[in-house]
DNA sequence: TCCGGGAAAATTATAGATAATAATCAAGTC
DNA sequence: GACTTGATTATTATCTATAATTTTCCCGGA
């Protein structure tokens, strides 16, 4: 029943786990127990354990030896280095994809766009922004830096659906829209200097805390 | 007799193998058994596979399903991207390390170029050159950003040990000190775009081929 | 007879399961 | 405050299944 095709489980696992770390089912600081985990995946200890080193490298988890893993937490130091990370590095990538891009790529990446800006909610806006910004940047043919961006991508929406859980407003994203202007006419200097401000743009917003009070959440919206 | 401190098993067979991987000791795409692998460290197969799982996070290692895993082969171009990676990080780095470089920092900093520059062979080199720039990025304080620029250095010394395996021609380091200078008298600009032009110049140097031929090798030498 | 191609069998290695032991930590308990 | 207990993890050892690889072997053709 299952398809067994081309993953090994430890993959599958890792990669269920971290759908549910950055969707924020899991609390930042909370346990990942190992059998546990075994057992909801019908599985063996052995490749939750390949799991967690995989996670642990994505750093969605940390682990403490003889004492088990827990999701990594995260505040808003992290939240602005991944948005400096991910400016210093989709710009490079966006330099060497510029003239790799056809008309068609930017088309998809504004149909992307508009599928963002019609979202209802945080999880759609998420994957039409993060395909946005995987179509103008792919074409760079670097695999290395845009498994790097991946990542830093994941831990993106980690932030933004731990501050938008439930409600979200449309907007127009005029970054995205003068981005993909620039690199129509070849301004290729403009769209990497656009989009290193859209992505080190960090929304604020206030979140329930616990205790009744209120406190303020911290994410990269773009 | 082992010291079973605070380090897992996983850990430290990863770091032995990723020691051997970098300086060459292992051909690029030979494989990794892991029996093998757990008959020499004394220990099974489950941590044997975790420390591969960290191997291929840090992109020294490729695991294919069921047919094992193997070096990570490299070219050309991997070269360049690990360089121009280095580059946008490093630099990154550099402008929230600077504002908190001391005079000490700068010191050990000049102390490690000068050992590079009196070192007589390659890896003894690369090691003061990596401290290097470990003293003046460590500052920053960004964790996640240090860590991918550690993997990024692994990966040069990697390059760097394929090309000069043997002999190594001792030369002073003008960037090094021409980046300190800058430091030194607050131009961070001037830092940061020496220090991209450092870690992008690419070395190429004959090294003889099997058949008897000679190719060119390439490596980071910065 | 010799040779090459390819099917089938044997071998090897990986992936995973299971069970057992040791080490660690967190609470209680005296 | 020292000690004990229980829970959990880390690690090892052993075992099974399955996929890859290698070897063997057979057959047809020169």
């Amino acid at each position: 029943m299952s398809k067994p095709k081309e993953e090994t489980l430890a993959v599958r696992i890792s990669r269920a786990l971290a759908d549910r770390i950055i969707a924020g089912q899991i609390e930042p600081g909370s346990r990942l127990r190992q059998d546990h985990v075994a057992e909801e995946f019908g599985a063996s200890h052995v490749p939750v354990r390949e799991a967690f080193r995989r996670l642990e490298a994505q750093g969605l988890a940390v682990s403490e030896p003889r004492r088990g893993v827990r999701v990594a937490s995260f505040n808003l130091a992290e939240v602005k280095e991944v948005a400096e990370m991910r400016a210093a590095l989709e710009v490079l990538a966006l330099r060497h994809a510029a003239p790799n891009l056809t008309a068609a790529i930017l088309d998809e990446a504004e149909a992307a766009t508009k599928a963002g800006d019609e979202s209802r909610d945080v999880r759609s806006w998420e994957e039409a922004n993060r395909s946005f910004h995987r179509l103008i940047l792919t074409p760079c043919a670097m695999p290395r830096l845009l498994a790097s961006i991946d990542d830093l991508h994941a831990a993106s929406a980690r932030f933004l659906f731990a501050a938008w859980r439930a409600d979200w407003e449309a907007r127009t994203d005029h970054d995205h829209r003068a981005i993909l202007a620039a690199l129509r006419s070849r301004q290729v200097d403009a769209a990497c200097s656009t989009l290193a401000g859209h992505v080190q743009w960090i929304g604020r917003r206030p979140v329930p805390a616990s205790g009744g009070k209120v406190r303020e959440a911290f994410a990269i919206v773009g």
